[in-house]
DNA sequence: GACAGAATCCGGACCGTGGTCCGCTTCGAT
DNA sequence: ATCGAAGCGGACCACGGTCCGGATTCTGTC
């Protein structure tokens, strides 16, 4: 089963924190929520929210991720329709639930699993580590990262983006003092967008390889250290 | 009036041209429909385009773009729902279209006014040039430019940015010629988008001025010329 | 000019889907 | 056993998009 802990809960829909977004700061406040602090469901809450993650998994995996519907997934679960919204807010609120699991795992491994990945090694190899390991794994789970991006409106408050952004944030500041690493890591981020990645190598045909490639190059440039001013 | 060549047609709903895309070369095919080499619309059709587009304006500058519903607009152009589908294609058809006549003059500025946008300086100095102008247009649009955003599948196949980010991918060419210019195009042009630029300005209340700074400093950065791989 | 046939276009009824709402049920703490 | 809170579910709504019978415009011919 690939999407075991199923009950963990994912972020509750947020009661509309429009416009302003908060700044985020400590790096440990940002990740998803870990198993522990959950709102701690009700019970047959927990029980339909493994239901749904289930059905979901299973209809993605027959007809992928674009070709299902909420009603779907409900009726699959045996649930009402209302109980899908509830708990995970909206479509992408679902998609993105269902990379939950691997999301921790990617997370853990560049918050603190061995270099150069995690902690240890120099930044600049940090970050070329980084990059690959995200590559790799979009290109792994494309359709359904893709389908999981929200409105463009919010595609920037997105939480587990914004957990990797202010590690690549992190990291440049050590490698890039003088810059704008805020923005740079924007730059880096973009090159790891899932529906660039789907337009280069799904429409394109470009070979994984050559995104690859690219990322190093482009760390490199950035890293460079031009003028600060 | 802003929008004031309604007879132009922007390119008809295109019979789905699904997953591979084209490569497109020649720069001069990539222009939108300039207004000669238009279908030619049957007078009715033509008369009724205009219509649509007026009142899209209309109601897009007094309630948002957000706030419309394609429905309104026909009923505000008098004009049956299925029209408005027919001419467009769809919501992000419709609101291209709103944007057509600045995106021409954009593109006549950079493929062919005066330096530094245009012909004629450095390309280095021109890549500068086009930064900061797309900033400050998008900066002028943002609303629109927003709404007008096609669903993360088809972003990259905009007919519009496709153009835009060739050019920057020709003046890279010559700036850094060992580079991978078509990558390194796309990563600068990840600066420019305008859901970014919404999130920086109007969620992270980012003054323009910082975006216009980082961008000089990316471009150095790209332009740099560093490890070719 | 008038006319006929063909191509194009019109419009609004229709459909599917995402998302909301609210009266009723179930849970679990006391 | 009781009672408030949390959850449920499916009827309901809004909106984007489709479809097709009928109206309108264009083109070539006389």
């Amino acid at each position: 089963m690939l999407y075991a802990d199923f009950m963990s809960a994912a972020p509750p829909p947020a009661p509309t924190p429009r416009e302003p977004v908060e700044p985020l700061e400590p790096l440990e406040l940002l990740q998803l929520g870990t198993d522990a602090d959950e709102p701690c469901l009700r019970a047959d809450a927990a029980r339909n929210r493994a239901r749904l993650l289930e059905a979901a998994a299973r209809l993605v995996a027959e007809r992928g991720a674009e070709g299902i519907t909420m009603e779907e997934v409900a009726a699959a679960a045996r649930v009402g329709k209302g109980t899908v919204f509830r708990r995970f807010g909206d479509r992408t609120g679902l998609l993105t639930a269902l990379l939950d699991h691997s999301e921790k795992k990617f997370q853990a491994a560049f918050l603190s699993g061995p270099p150069p990945l995690g902690p240890g090694a120099p930044p600049v190899e940090r970050l070329r580590a980084f990059g690959l390991a995200t590559l790799r794994r979009t290109a792994e789970e494309l359709e359904l990262q893709l389908a999981a991006e929200p409105e463009p409106g919010r595609r920037f408050t997105n939480a587990p983006r914004r957990v990797r952004r202010h590690h690549v944030s992190l990291l440049l500041r050590e490698a890039v003092p003088g810059a704008d690493c805020d923005l740079l890591a924007h730059t880096l981020m973009a090159q790891l967008d899932p529906a660039l990645i789907h337009h280069l190598i799904r429409q394109c045909g470009m070979p994984l390889e050559r995104l690859e490639a690219a990322w190093v190059d482009l760390v490199d440039r950035v890293t460079c250290s031009a003028s600060p001013g």
